[in-house]
Parts: structure tokens; C-alpha cells; sequence
RNA sequence: GCGCCCGUAGCUCAGGGGACAGAGCACUGGCCUCCGGAGCCAGGUGUCGCAGGUUCAAAUCCUGCCGGGCGUACCA
């Protein structure tokens, strides 16, 4: 690619300066950028900007230079070089590298965009992770497609990923007894039988919904049998059940787990009591209390917190460690957790706890987005899951659907609030980006069935044959162009762990092919420019096709 | 109190050291003999919350303040 001739160029030239100027330091990374405008040229570095203050010279004159060397240096495609603003060195190519990379394209296919950045190394992304005693709510769904996403990503730039969902189903945890109680109550309640549920249980709808599931499966049977083990039965019921539901929303929402990682199964192993004796062996630990406290204040917390309580149970954070420990040995080398707003507190104490039994906590990456809140007739509808209150993934999908919802969710960086207006995001679903984007793709499937159905040289002519340099009208280059950025785009977000940088990519797509759709033409008289713009078509779908594949959002043949 | 996030156009938000700060929505006016008008083109608005500092260069980094949100349990 000609990105990389061009960093190259500018590095070899670097190179040859430092004769002259030995107080310089190579930098070893070169920054080549797209300018904000067009008549900014093709690409830009700002090299001369950062080697000026060690030349302690003004950055342009240190650009001039620069361009010296270069211009002698100079490769064929590289048509002038100019200095503006502060100091940027501006390279415009002629159109040749435009031809190249559609070509590219063109040959590589889907796998186009794709790079080695990670070198195979293993991640494990885990997210959602909802708790197994209420239905997948909007905050999940949002962290769910910000994890899906990146971990699509992440696979496109080399790494090779896991995705999971860690189940909080330890036996011994107060809610999941709560919850248990609850279904029980509802249970009795419906075969008339006067219960309450508990005032700290669960009171939401979708309580009586599992208890009638229960009901109608095996009838009144467990009325009768002695409470302890209808306790139990009605714990485990509840939680199968829930998982069941949520794994089913999941599915419909696009979402897929490579494992469904069980907190109770680390309990079983004894790993919890384990990662407590390292910590512990470690010296990070001490009694107080009656309970077991970490250290975590050595690793920057605010407190430190307990591991396991006077009453001898571990607590969350305890499993937690042995959790990500576990993760560890299974041979990741890298894990990433996407958190709810609800966990923001415990990221620090969880990456102390990793510090504490002995691993970087460079190979840990905690991120938490930020809450939804859902804007219904203008006022906000907020969400509590103990009063039953809960804006359900469900609900948005059966009201707008899963390509508009996972579009709209991944609209706003991670860590910035996300407004979900349910009456504004069906309302506008005329003019919707979502159906931008798609549209584009649609439109593309029309003219190819056309040309295939006109049965021209165009239709038969395989694209990688086009005369490609017939493309030279400007909003064929700003097509070319912009499907040249897709490699940098993917690499960008997910090395940012940036997923919403891609809708923005997504949409920029569309509207340059929109406009080129609009100016040029592709079926036209002129065969020769038919092909090559039948080409730049493909090559566009094919774009397009991988943008919304990462995304997770349909490209629809006809819409 | 302490910690984290946010404060940018009328609204919702990008940009997170570099060029005259961008997009969508909304508003106004144009564009269908021809591949799908779910489209295109044109129009303008900003004390980048405030005040200092660092830098050749600050919306961006640092400090303080103001406003909003979320955390801050021997809950999960």
C-alpha cells in the first residue's frame, strides 16, 4: 500500500538528514494522516512539527528541509509536495495510488481491512454478564453490542478472541436466594394460594411469567414437598429459566458467547478458596473483624476491601479474583472486561486484587459505558430491577428492531451517556442512519442485478479486468478514497477500543457513495467506464459488506 | 467528602496536542426523459462550561472552580 511507501520514504529521508543534523532523534513511529480537506493533499505527516523543537528551529523551516530531501528522494506516485499551516508537509499523489487500492480491494475481498496488528495473541473479551435473576435489560444490550463489536474488531486487526459471559450463579449468594423466594411466592400465587414475595425479593412481571412457565411444565407438584428442598428447586429452576430467556434475547439481538462461564463452577473447584491462599501467601491480606480483608490500598484504592466476610462467605470480589485468574491460565494473554455503570467502583479493587496475585495489570482492560436512559413521550423512564421496573432488551427489539437498536446503541462513544428515544428512533426510521447505510448497499444490489439482467460487456467483464483509469471524475476519486481509510479506520478502532468509530466510517460511506450514485452514472453508453465504474461499485459493496459485518447490522439486498 | 465520566452549533453528539472546530437531526430553497428520491446539491449558527498554567501549537494535557451523571457495602 502506499501508506507504507510513503512512510517509508519519509523515514529513509529522515534517515539520510541525520548526517546533517545528529541532534535529531528518529522518531519511531511516523505519523501519515488524511487531511481535513482535499486541496490539503492526499496524506500529511507532521514529522517536521515534532523534530522542530529538537532542531530548536521554526517548523516550517525545518519542513523546507525535509521536502529537500524528499523531492530528491521522490517516488513516482507522488505527484508534488507542499508545506502549509504550522508546518504540515502535504503529499498529493496522482491518482495511480487510487487505481491500486481499488484493485486491492477488488482482489482481497472480504478479507480486505484486515491486518496482523495482534499476531495471534489470544483475548478474551467478556461482557454482558448479566446477573442470572432478571431479564437482559437496554445496559446490557449496549455493553453487549460495544463488547460484540470490539471483539470483531479486535479479530480483524489479528487477535484471536473469545468472547464470554461470566454467570454470577454462586449457590451461596443472598440474591439468587431472594430470587428463588420470589418465583416461589409467585408460584403459590398462582394456584391461589395467598404468598408474598419477599420485600427485598424480586417483584418484576417476568417473576410470575417463569412461575407460570413452571407451572404449566410440571404442574402443582412442588406444593407439597418440604420447603428446603422446594427452595433449592425453585433457585436452580429460576436461574435456568432466566439464563435460558436471556440467552435467547442475546441470540435475537445478534450477541454470541464462546462460553457461558459459571461463578458456581469456580466455587466447585475450590479456585476461590485457592486465589484467597495466594492472596493471602502473598501477605496481602489481614483479619479484622472476624473478616478477611485485601490490601488494596497498596495498589492505589481508596480502602481496602473485604475478601471474605465474618460469616465466612467469600464475596463477589473474592470470586472475582479467582475469575480472572482462571481466565489467565486458560492462556490469554490479554483480557478485556466491559462493565456496566453499576461496577464502575469495583474496577479499581479488581485490578488491585490482579497486582496483588502477581499479574501486570497492563494485560487487564476494565472499561465501563456509561448508562442508558430511555426517553419515552419526552420524560425519562427509569430503571429499577428490584421494583420490576426494567426497560427490557426485548422490548426495544420488538419495537424497533435489532439493526437500529445495535446502531443506535454503538452511535456514542462507550463513555458518554446514551439517550435512547423510542418514539424518536421509530419515528425517524424514514431518515434513519441506520437505513443510510443500508440503503447504499441496496441500491448497489440494484444495479448490479441490472447490469447482469442488461447482459452488456459490463456485466460480463470481471473487475479486476477494468480500465480502472477511467475513473477520473472527482466523485469517483472521493469514493476511492474513502474506501482506501476502511484498513485504518478498523485498525484505529479497535486498537482505541473505539467501536463507534466505525459508524461514523459507515456513514461517511454511504454519503460519498450517495453523491458519486447521484453525479456519475454507472450503467452508461460509454462501456469502457461502465466496467470500471461496475468495479468501483463491487468494490464499494464489498466495503460496505464488511463495515456493516463488523458492526453486526444486516446489509439488505433490497430494502 | 473522595474517585471516575460528561459539559463543543437550536437539539443529540464526533473530534481527545496540530491546519479556517465537524456530523446527524431540525429549519429554508433547489434537483426525478435515465441504474431505487429511504437519495443529491446549496444555505449559517459556535465565549469548545469558567479561570489560570505547560507548549512552536490546547476543544484536546495540568491545576482550581462551576454545572450534570455514576460510583464510593462484610449487596450482587
Amino acid at each position: 500500500m502506499v501508506q507504507r511507501q510513503l512512510i517509508d520514504l519519509i523515514r529513509k529521508s529522515l534517515a539520510l538528514l541525520k548526517a546533517d543534523w545528529p541532534e535529531i532523534d528518529l522518531p519511531d513511529e511516523i505519523q501519515l494522516e488524511t487531511p481535513p480537506r482535499k486541496d490539503l493533499g492526499d496524506f500529511s505527516t507532521n514529522v517536521a512539527m515534532v523534530l522542530a523543537s529538537q532542531r530548536k528551529q521554526p517548523p516550517r523551516q525545518v519542513a523546507e528541509k525535509i521536502v529537500a530531501v524528499m523531492t530528491a528522494e521522490s517516488s513516482p506516485e507522488i505527484e508534488r509536495i507542499e508545506i502549509a499551516g504550522p508546518g504540515f508537509i502535504n503529499l498529493f499523489l496522482n491518482d495511480s495510488w487510487l487505481y491500486t487500492s481499488l484493485k486491492s480491494i477488488l482482489l482481497q475481498g472480504s478479507a480486505f481491512g484486515k491486518s496482523d496488528l495482534g499476531k495471534g495473541a489470544r483475548v478474551l473479551v467478556e461482557f454482558v454478564s448479566a446477573n442470572p435473576n432478571g431479564p437482559i435489560h437496554i445496559g446490557h444490550g449496549r455493553g453487549g453490542v460495544i463488547g460484540d463489536v470490539l471483539a470483531n474488531l479486535l479479530a480483524a486487526v489479528g487477535y484471536e478472541v473469545d468472547r464470554e459471559f461470566y454467570v454470577n450463579d454462586a449457590a451461596t449468594s443472598g440474591q439468587m436466594l431472594r430470587f428463588g423466594r420470589s418465583l416461589e411466592a409467585r408460584y403459590f400465587q398462582l394456584q391461589g394460594i395467598d404468598k408474598e414475595v419477599p420485600e427485598d425479593g424480586y417483584h418484576g412481571e417476568y417473576v410470575i411469567d417463569i412461575a407460570r412457565e413452571i407451572l404449566d411444565a410440571d404442574g402443582p407438584r412442588y406444593k407439597d414437598i418440604p420447603e428446603a428442598e422446594r427452595l433449592s428447586t425453585f433457585t436452580a429452576l429460576a436461574q435456568e429459566k432466566m439464563l435460558e430467556h436471556q440467552r435467547e434475547i442475546l441470540e435475537r439481538f445478534g450477541l454470541h458467547f464462546d462460553n457461558w462461564f459459571s461463578e458456581q463452577s469456580l466455587v466447585d473447584a475450590r479456585k476461590v478458596e485457592e486465589a484467597i491462599e495466594t492472596l493471602k501467601a502473598r501477605g496481602y491480606t489481614y483479619e479484622q473483624d472476624g473478616a478477611l480483608w485485601l490490601k488494596s490500598t497498596q495498589f492505589g484504592d481508596d480502602k481496602d476491601r473485604v475478601l471474605v466476610r465474618s460469616n465466612g462467605v467469600p464475596t463477589y470480589l473474592a470470586s472475582d479474583v479467582a475469575y480472572h485468574q482462571d481466565k489467565f491460565e486458560r492462556g490469554y494473554d490479554k483480557l478485556i472486561d466491559i462493565w456496566g455503570p453499576d461496577h464502575h467502583g469495583y474496577i479499581i479493587r479488581t485490578k488491585a486484587a490482579m497486582q496483588a496475585i502477581g499479574y501486570s495489570p497492563d494485560r487487564l482492560d476494565i472499561f465501563v459505558h456509561q448508562i442508558v436512559r430511555l426517553l419515552s413521550d419526552g420524560e425519562l423512564v427509569r430503571a429499577s430491577k428490584r421494583a420490576g421496573d426494567i426497560i427490557t432488551l426485548e422490548e426495544i427489539l420488538d419495537e424497533v428492531g435489532r439493526d437500529v437498536t445495535r446502531f443506535f446503541f454503538l452511535m456514542r462513544s462507550h463513555d458518554s451517556h446514551l439517550d435512547f428515544d423510542l418514539e424518536l428512533a421509530k419515528r425517524e426510521s424514514q431518515e434513519n442512519p441506520v437505513y443510510y447505510v443500508q440503503y447504499a448497499h441496496a441500491r448497489i444490489c440494484s444495479i448490479l442485478r441490472e447490469a447482469s439482467e442488461g447482459g452488456g460487456k459490463a456485466a460480463q467483464l470481471d473487475s479486476a479486468e477494468a480500465d480502472l483509469t477511467a475513473l477520473t471524475q472527482e466523485a469517483e476519486r472521493d469514493l476511492m478514497r474513502k474506501l482506501a481509510e476502511l484498513p485504518e479506520e478498523i485498525e484505529v478502532a479497535a486498537t482505541e477500543y473505539a467501536p463507534h468509530r466505525l459508524i461514523r466510517y459507515a456513514q461517511e460511506l454511504g454519503s460519498v457513495f450517495h453523491a458519486f450514485y447521484t453525479e456519475c452514472r454507472v450503467l452508461c453508453e460509454d462501456e469502457n467506464l461502465a466496467c470500471a465504474r461496475l468495479a468501483l461499485v463491487r468494490a464499494t459493496r464489498t466495503v460496505l459488506q464488511i463495515t456493516l459485518g463488523l458492526l453486526g447490522v444486516d446489509a439488505p439486498e433490497r430494502m
